[in-house]
DNA sequence: AGCAGTTTGTTCGTAAGCTTTACTAACAAA
DNA sequence: TTTGTTAGTAAAGCTTACGAACAAACTGCT
């Protein structure tokens, strides 16, 4: 679905539009307007896209003659005229494959429906290996997917740690040894069908908008053995200059100095919130109080590494990511209270910092929001 | 040109697209090329948009009938075949007028040609006016700018202080006293010719994007009374959840308190940056060497605000706007240190800091961008 | 000088896409 | 039975872009 069409102002026109971009659009739009409202009739369609009843039926039927779109009965209402004749999506005629390498030990994947449910599961130890042994066991884990599948696959979408361009090359993966490697092409060369990898904590952000509610200008903050985020402003992904946006795990907090940090300098954010650090210090901890003091200093520096960047985005939601025993509780209101202390009441006072509601399944979730997007242009 | 189309994936698709529009996006693409390369035939245009000779030529047909292009003679060079017809954008055809309402005690503006050239200028001292005495200021400013106009104009841009929607009206700014004041709405009815007001710093972004030679994903911060910063992201400038994107000044920095802010804070940006503080400090120093430490310390301040927003937004550039004597310097060369030593050297190792090359035109130029960019879709 | 080859820009006909207009089918209300 | 409403379709027309073909104008070679 390239060129796109973007709701905001358009600054440089770049690339010329066909007939057939436009048809593509509003082809997708007929999709949005059944994925987000479910069944609704033609006419209803016409109406809310401001597209006439003649267009909408021609759509419609070409997405019938592809099997995405069903008949699914009349509307059984009492009122006057023709009953209107239902569709939907046809929910049940593909089904996703969704991973993430982003766990450090262990490579997840799911089977999800259109609507992003777990069908099945299925996950794999890395067990140290990097380079192409680690490649080996994602093909091995989407095997083991595929034969799991009782629906043609729509696509493959990859949460991957690291810095990942838009073309699905990992630029750069330090845990997995993963330099330029260009994972989305090597997997859709394997199995012939679409596949999008994308940064791991975009995915995340990708999924708790469309699955978590989240609004269109929020931060992911993603916090496990390193730390990262994901942006969306205006609903659409950051990528970033050299595709490292989000990158804010070594990001030096604070003017007091800090631990050192395994990249060399000092109070990086992740050396106060990495889950290790911080297990580390909470385990050498004898009381409650001291607990709380420590998991109170995590959430301040957080606080104080995100106030510039909530200032200068204006965004309306923060959402973390992570171990809830850590990070849900005292972290959490430190970093709001102290985001709060550092920002403007008149625009920032209510901003909303939560945790997501999606779990373990947000990265691999996101990853299926990339092929729902890809290939319905629905999201 | 709505709606319009964008270079990036598209999420959710939101609105209907018709013919015309792809049309519009296309004629959009043809005036980007002439403005952007100068003199082309129809086939050199042809050529580099990929569209077929047959459409440039009735684009152009239609933009020589509105006399947005003109031609203007033949290829003198020698080479095989039909000599080929020149064509340009007939830059001498319209002229912009362009308003700054930024400075403290000054409204400035100026009559502009297409490429952004300033041809005229006219100022009005503000003279403490608030509310509706300093929109009286504006209508006033642009009355004068009218009468030295000698072609038809385009339309008026304005570079508005504080917080502006997307629809011109400027929610809050405090130094002119305005709330919920309809500016481009009141102008449009005022000259009957098309208005823009976008906020000063998004403005001066534009500005060093289109004539600056800026990247596409750079930060402009604009120091003079007030701290603010404008954002371009992929090219796209950004406004926030709220409209407050960029507004940095009331941000705390740093862990070690700082002055108290006349909003009731300690610490903010502007308690170090803002130049009536940094003058009174400067005019308190006695040697050469105190007067670098405070400098110093101002652009370490400022590196320490934005390093998370490099790292977040992985940004290529940033530029700096405002009197050139304080920031460019030991003040501009502390904020750089300052960020390379606070964030990833792999990633932001070539951040290039600078100020900016467009002096104090900036804000008023950028505000005719936002003319070029809505009236012929070219920036 | 003449002819082949190249490039430009236009004319003509066609395909795609959306709209308007007008229709049929199917229902409720009176 | 009549009237009015709603859903969906059919036909015709407009807009937009494309490809094929061509004339004009030039270079270069024989």
């Amino acid at each position: 679905m390239n060129p796109g069409f973007a709701s905001g102002r358009e600054l440089r026109p770049t690339q010329k539009v066909l007939p057939e971009h436009a048809r593509g659009h509003n082809r997708s739009l007929v999709m949005q307007t059944l994925y987000r409202e479910g069944t609704l009739s033609r006419a209803d369609i016409a109406r809310e896209t401001g597209l006439t009843r003649v267009t909408v039926s021609d759509l419609v039927a070409d997405l019938m003659a592809e099997n995405l779109v069903i008949e699914i009965g009349q509307r059984e209402d009492v009122r006057p005229g023709k009953p209107a004749t239902l569709l939907d999506l046809n929910r049940d005629a593909f089904q996703i494959i969704g991973i993430d390498l982003s766990e450090y030990a262990t490579f997840r994947g799911a089977l999800l429906d259109l609507d992003g449910k777990i069908l099945g599961r299925a996950e794999l130890p890395l067990a140290g290996s990097t380079a192409d042994a680690a490649q080996d066991k994602v093909l091995a884990l989407v095997d083991s997917l595929i034969a799991q599948a009782t629906r043609p696959i729509l696509g493959i979408g990859v949460g991957s740690p690291g810095v990942v361009d838009l073309a699905g090359v990992v630029l750069t993966a330090p845990n997995l040894g993963w330099t330029n490697r260009s994972l989305q092409r090597d997997l859709t060369a394997r199995f012939s069908i679409p596949v999008v990898v994308i940064n791991d904590a975009n995915a995340a952000a990708l999924a708790e908008h469309s699955f978590g509610g989240a609004t269109s200008d929020m931060m992911l903050v993603k916090v496990g053995h390193g730390v990262g985020s994901g942006l969306l402003l205006a609903g659409i992904p950051l990528f970033g200059s050299r595709f490292a946006a989000g990158e804010i795990g070594h990001v030096v907090v604070g003017t007091d100095g800090g631990a050192t940090c395994v990249c060399g300098k000092s109070g990086c954010l992740e050396t106060w919130l990495a889950t290790p650090r911080l297990d580390a210090a909470l385990a050498s901890a004898t009381t409650a109080a001291e607990r709380d003091r420590i998991l109170w200093e995590a959430g301040e520096r957080l606080g104080i590494a995100l106030a510039p960047v909530v200032g200068a985005l204006d965004l309306s939601e923060i959402v973390l990511s992570g171990p809830t025993e850590l990070l849900d509780g005292t972290l959490a209101r430190a970093t709001i209270e102290t985001i709060r202390a550092r920002t403007m009441p008149e625009f920032h006072g209510n901003l909303v910092l939560r945790m997501t509601t999606l779990g373990e399944d947000i990265v691999l979730r996101g990853a299926a929001v990339m092929v729902l997007s890809g290939q319905l242009g629905v999201s």
